[in-house]
RNA sequence: UGGGGUAUCGCCAAGCGGUAAGGCCUCGGUUUUUGGUACCGAUAUUCGGGGGUUCGAAUCCCUCUACCCCAUCCA
């Protein structure tokens, strides 16, 4: 299959590389509360596709938590678009609701640890006791329950002794944790409501925080991928499965972005809008960015697995452009399906030197496509040709038949007309044309030359059909809501008129109506005696494109966005002493002095460094940029190295014994190991080659060995420099020293 | 405003100190009995802004800015 690496899949593979896990094990845990959409298709092409790709198993789990919200169709319609989409789950279809007996087990563990209470605030205090983004929140008076009166509680609670809103499980955690989800997390509640699978059994339900990771962990799920909105929950996740210090090893939660297409929505809430509200027929409807939408449209399931691998995964939020999925289900059609004659509105054109009627064997398949199979065309004296394919007066550019310019009909005659009738309204009723007898297609000696072929059907024989067309469900590039529906996003052609094989041969249920698009004919509502197709994607049309763009004549102002910097909060005096000494008597640029001054760890470590090397600016850009990170990245204090190490690094460094390059990959070394850096250098050989005489034969190979980059280079691409400087660090082993490298590389190619 | 994220072409998106991948869109051209397809070519001196470190920065450091998520007994 079609793959690419992403930061997820790269996570996978190092944790099998590892040995971390044997196996990958994934899972799709939608929620069975709506339709599935193409967003629930990239997560099932993440999920599915990483354990085929690892030879490992991903599970689909409905995460029935909720039960006032699920229902088993949406079980079902889960289900058939993943058997759409081609995936196979490991096992039967799971369900969280099979775990409550676990996961009871699991909550009562938790109070008997005394990490879980059962609360008794009303629904109001709780939400006010947990504060706001920049509140602490304050702990409910009934935390300190013991752990037998929370164990009875709970257990009455299960027996369905309370009220809806009368208790609650919560974590005990921490009120005044910067991440709202950490204050105390629900982690059952208490509901009436029969679930769609347990019935009454069950009285307390738990939330989505508690029963998802311990499901993971219970289905021994390696990789549990969510959107980003659930990156505050992944402390609530690792909590749970902390706490319970359960067996090793463990699910991880890593988040990606969720799928957005513009000019259409996404959320559950806004679908069911639209279906409710009569804007859409249903579920399936078309229009819908639904898998059962895309499908009935037409869509086949590659051209949604292409779209999702071609637009990535990563964590940015973004809109993907539907010309994106568009492109795919043309690129997907286009190898597949075969090509038909069908006339959208039709206008009658009488061939009046005709007389009878013939058969033209024309295939299904255009010689770009190499697929067999071919029908017959009746022609005969009158036929309908596309209401836009003539016109009176063509504007420029227009191929087309028109008065003065013929046009071969497809698979068949070159036409010219000759007459135009109209109506008491001046609307063109029909043609009167003539044929050309030795024009017929194959086998063509008049040498007439026409700019197109058009698509036609014989008027004897077409065949009615309805075509239902499909045109954007918004007209706003990211709609809000209702108000943005595209009034004319449907049109239904009662009255087209195809070419017979189409619906008696039935080649294919997926046709391209030349010239006009890919139609699916429908798979609820076709009948042999009302045939109805609709309309997937309309082909690239360039002719529209360019009368369009003749007409609008788009001038974008570009203005350009001028930043605004904010402001810098001012340093303590203390701050400003150090700053000032930095910078006049040590002579250390203003940002250096500025990063050092702010930090008093930071100062400290400089200050006692300089006492042990008097080399002030060397070692003040050294713990700036390179000590600063470590200590971000092991929280402070812990550093592996000292004050007096960093000193001696900086000392060969000023001794030109190791190059910058060097020094940076000796640091990190130091870091790791805590090992002396002159040690280091020692054992690894790291001294640095400062020898023009021992550098140039080095760098006369790599310039042999580039021919092409060294033309590109004297053309006057300057960029390559940091090419052959790289290479010949590479084959010294980054021992060269790369001032004297440069310098020889720009003397050598000059 | 506390915390957590994210910023690379019109839209997605690689890139992890050494020549700014690729796809879509757009624009040219060639082939063509689909104004389709296919094929060729063009399109980021620059990576949200400003500084710093380095021979060399999209990548490391500082700082600023913008956007997204979190205060459901939803998931």
């Amino acid at each position: 299959m079609i793959e690419s690496k992403n930061f997820l899949r790269t996570i996978v593979e190092e944790d099998l590389k590892s040995g971390k896990y044997k196996e990958i094990v994934t899972r799709f845990p939608p929620e069975p509360n709506g339709f599935p959409h193409i967003g629930h298709a990239k997560s099932i092409f993440i999920n599915f596709g990483i354990a085929d790709d690892y030879g490992g198993h991903c599970h689909l789990r409905m995460d029935d938590t909720n039960p006032t919200k699920e229902d088993t169709k949406y079980v079902e319609a889960l289900k058939d678009a993943v058997k759409w989409l081609g995936y196979e789950w490991d096992g039967s279809v799971r369900f969280t609701s099979d775990y409550f007996p676990k996961l009871y087990d699991y909550a009562i563990e938790l109070i008997k640890m005394g990490r879980a209470y059962v609360d008794s605030l009303t629904e109001d205090e709780i939400s006010e006791y947990r504060g706001s983004v920049t509140e602490h929140g304050r702990r409910s008076r009934y935390a300190d329950r013991s752990v037998e009166e929370n164990l009875d509680l709970f257990m009455r609670m299960k027996k369905g002794e309370f009220a809806e809103g009368e208790h609650v499980l919560r974590a005990k955690i921490d009120m005044s944790a910067p991440n709202m989800k950490m204050r105390d997390p629900l982690l059952y509640r208490i509901r009436d409501t029969d679930h769609f699978r347990t019935g009454d059994e069950w009285s307390i339900y738990p939330m989505y925080d508690f029963a998802h990771c311990l499901s993971d962990y219970i289905e021994e799920v390696t990789h549990s991928i969510c959107t980003l909105e659930f990156e505050n929950n992944r402390d609530i996740y690792n909590w749970v499965l902390d706490t319970l210090s359960l067996k090793s090893p463990r699910p991880y939660q890593y988040e990606f972005a969720r799928l957005n297409i513009n000019y259409a929505v996404m959320s559950k809430r806004k679908l069911l809008e639209l279906i409710e509200g009569g804007y859409v027929s249903g579920w399936d409807d078309p229009r819908l960015p639904t898998i059962a939408g895309y499908r009935r449209k037409g869509y086949t399931p590659e051209s949604i697995l292409t779209f999702c691998d071609q637009i990535g995964i990563a964590k940015a939020n973004s809109v993907v452009d539907v010309s994106q999925l568009e492109f795919c289900i043309r690129d997907d059609l286009n190898k597949k399906v075969p090509r038909v004659l069908c006339v959208l509105n039709p206008l009658k054109v009488t061939i009046e030197n005709y007389e009878g009627s013939e058969e033209i064997d024309a295939p299904y398949y255009p010689h770009d496509v190499p697929k067999e199979g071919s029908r017959k065309l009746s022609f005969s004296r009158e036929i309908y040709i596309e209401r836009e394919d003539f016109e009176e007066n063509p504007p420029k550019g227009y191929y087309r038949l028109t008065l003065e310019q013929p046009v071969r009909l497809r698979h068949g005659y070159i036409i010219a007309c000759k007459e135009v009738i109209k109506d008491a309204n001046g609307n063109i009723t029909e043609l009167k044309a003539e044929y050309y007898p030795d024009s017929k297609s194959g086998c063509d000696t008049s040498g007439i030359k026409v700019k197109s072929a058009i698509q036609w059907v014989s008027a004897a024989d077409a065949k009615v059909i309805e075509v239902r067309v499909y045109d954007r469900l918004f007209v706003a590039e990211f709609p809000e809501g209702v108000e943005d529906v595209n009034p004319n996003s449907l049109k239904v052609i009662k009255n087209a008129l195809i070419e017979p094989a189409v619906v008696i041969q039935k080649p294919d249920v997926r046709f391209q109506f030349e010239r006009e698009g890919y139609f699916y004919a429908d798979p609820v509502d076709y009948s042999d005696e009302k045939p109805i197709f609709n309309k997937i994607v309309g082909l690239k049309d360039s002719w529209d494109k360019k009368k369009k763009k003749t007409t609008d004549k788009r001038a974008k102002p570009q203005e350009r966005k001028v930043q605004i910097d904010g402001e810098v909060a001012p340093m303590t005096s203390e701050q400003q002493t150090l700053f000032d000494k930095y910078t006049t008597e040590l002579k250390l640029n203003s940002e250096v002095a500025n990063t050092l001054a702010r930090d008093a760890y930071l100062s400290e470590f400089y200050e006692k460094a300089l006492s042990l090397l008097k080399s002030p600016v060397n070692l003040a850009n050294m713990i700036v940029n390179e000590v600063l990170r470590e200590i971000k990245e092991r929280h402070s204090t812990k550093l592996r190295f000292t004050p007096g190490q960093i000193a001696e690094l900086v000392k060969m460094l000023d001794e030109e014994k190791i190059s910058s390059k060097i020094a940076k990959q000796l640091f990190e070394e130091m870091a790791k190991s805590g090992e002396n850096p002159v040690k280091i250098v020692k054992e690894k050989g790291l001294i640095q080659i400062s020898d023009p005489a021992q550098i140039a034969p080095i760098i006369d190979e790599v310039i042999a060995k580039n021919p092409h980059n060294v033309a590109k280079f004297k053309a006057g691409n300057r960029k390559l420099l940091g090419f052959f400087v790289g290479q010949t660090l590479k084959a010294t082993g980054g021992r060269a020293n790369p001032k004297i490298v440069n310098d020889l590389v720009v003397k050598k190619l000059q």
